[in-house]
DNA sequence: ATAAAAATAATAGTAATACTATAAAAAATA
DNA sequence: TATTTTTTATAGTATTACTATTATTTTTAT
């Protein structure tokens, strides 16, 4: 079975929608293997337009920056977790299951990802580790959040704190530990392959593994 | 009482000692100012020779690029943050205390920082919280990292997870912890300053006091 | 006090970046 | 078939992140 997945992404983040024609999938796609390959700083709209084989113009008529382009492909990427996430969820009823299955889902550490077609989750999950905080981390911040185009990630954070408060009702931080979740699934699995000694994982590979047991024991030591 | 406080930093990390004349030491204390300002994608040498008041030339003696500039001013942050934990946690025996007041050194809760001369601290924490993820989060981390800019950091890390293991000498994380809060406190006081959602602070202000709230939650209860 | 060395200034230049602008050709649609 | 839209081709701009060179000033050693 196969799934094409469509998301409505947030209006501010291009000025042509890319979903609406061939190149401009060509361009989302062509721009996840080019920032995978080289990275955000490298990456240019020139280079971009060299895979795509359309001129820069063309890329600019999608979107305005590299950084708005940055930030659609996360929101994809934010808006498929969210939909992995309710999918699979609908099948479990315990609650501790359902977080266990989340922290699962966000470590990529489920088989889920190769069923689904039209992008390259593998690589979007490196730039998502890589990456997604360059996307907030800037002096614009709070201009840009007020175009929304950060919803996906918090509705995904609201999503999984409401899980975390059914487990413990009483827990006081069930937004921020989700947020926590997040983050360290991204710093630590980066820790672990390049700066190990922020890590303790010995094994210098298995990486995922080691964060995926290391977020569990944060998450449940600390919900109850 | 006030202290001068001088690290020796990485060698790799500049061209000529900035601490060895004013006018490297006016580098570093403008370029602190005016990436707080500016942000670190704004921020140029040239823009910076500007506020030193000598020309792009003279900063290019010192440092070969602003990405190095930026380490350097980390590491120097990085350096400090050991020197006063150790220097402060002399006083304390009890390990759950030794572990709270490190919490309140990462959060700047403590009022230490006005008696430190050399460089606005209070700066210095802005900039560790929105851009030092910019100095790992490159495609050049591998390389970077062997000359062991990363170093003070990974010190800082060690040194707080083995209070841990004071705490609880068979928990599994003490350096992931270590590296989790640190990073924690970082972004969950940039999440409740910017995008608010992604936390659980009702108040709009008191970020730091909900920060180190958050913090020992976390820590105390995944330890045990 | 003088010579030598080092640091800085002044200036120029380069390839690349992150765009903007415009006219013409091609493709889609009505 | 006409009209609109999309894309190309091309040009151009201000800025960035440097490198290079020469001249002047400052520091240091003798």
């Amino acid at each position: 079975m196969e799934f094409l997945l469509k998301f409505r992404i947030n209006e501010h983040l291009y000025l042509r929608n890319p979903e609406s024609s061939e190149i401009g999938k060509s361009i989302i796609k062509n721009a996840i293997n080019l920032v995978y390959e080289i990275g955000f700083e490298q990456f240019t709209f020139k280079k971009l337009a060299q895979k795509v084989e359309c001129t820069e113009a063309t890329i600019y008529r999608y979107f305005s920056s590299k950084h708005k382009l940055l930030t659609y492909i996360l929101n994809w990427y934010w808006n498929y977790l969210e939909f992995v996430a309710k999918m699979r969820l609908q099948q479990i009823t315990d609650s501790t299951a359902k977080l266990k299955l989340i922290l699962e889902i966000i470590t990529h550490s489920d088989g889920y990802s190769s069923e689904i077609q039209e992008y390259d989750l593998q690589k979007l999950h490196r730039i998502v580790i890589s990456e997604s905080s360059k996307s907030y981390l800037v002096k614009e911040v709070d201009e840009i959040n007020k175009e929304f185009v950060f919803n996906p990630l918090k509705s995904l954070c609201q999503f999984i704190g409401e899980i975390v408060l059914e487990i413990n009702p009483k827990f006081a931080y069930p937004k921020s530990l989700s947020s926590t979740l997040m983050e360290t699934a991204h710093d630590q699995q980066f820790f672990s392959e390049h700066l190990p000694k922020l890590t303790d994982n010995k094994s210098r590979t298995q990486h995922k593994n080691y964060v995926l047991a290391y977020l569990n024991v944060l998450a449940f030591s600390v919900i109850k």
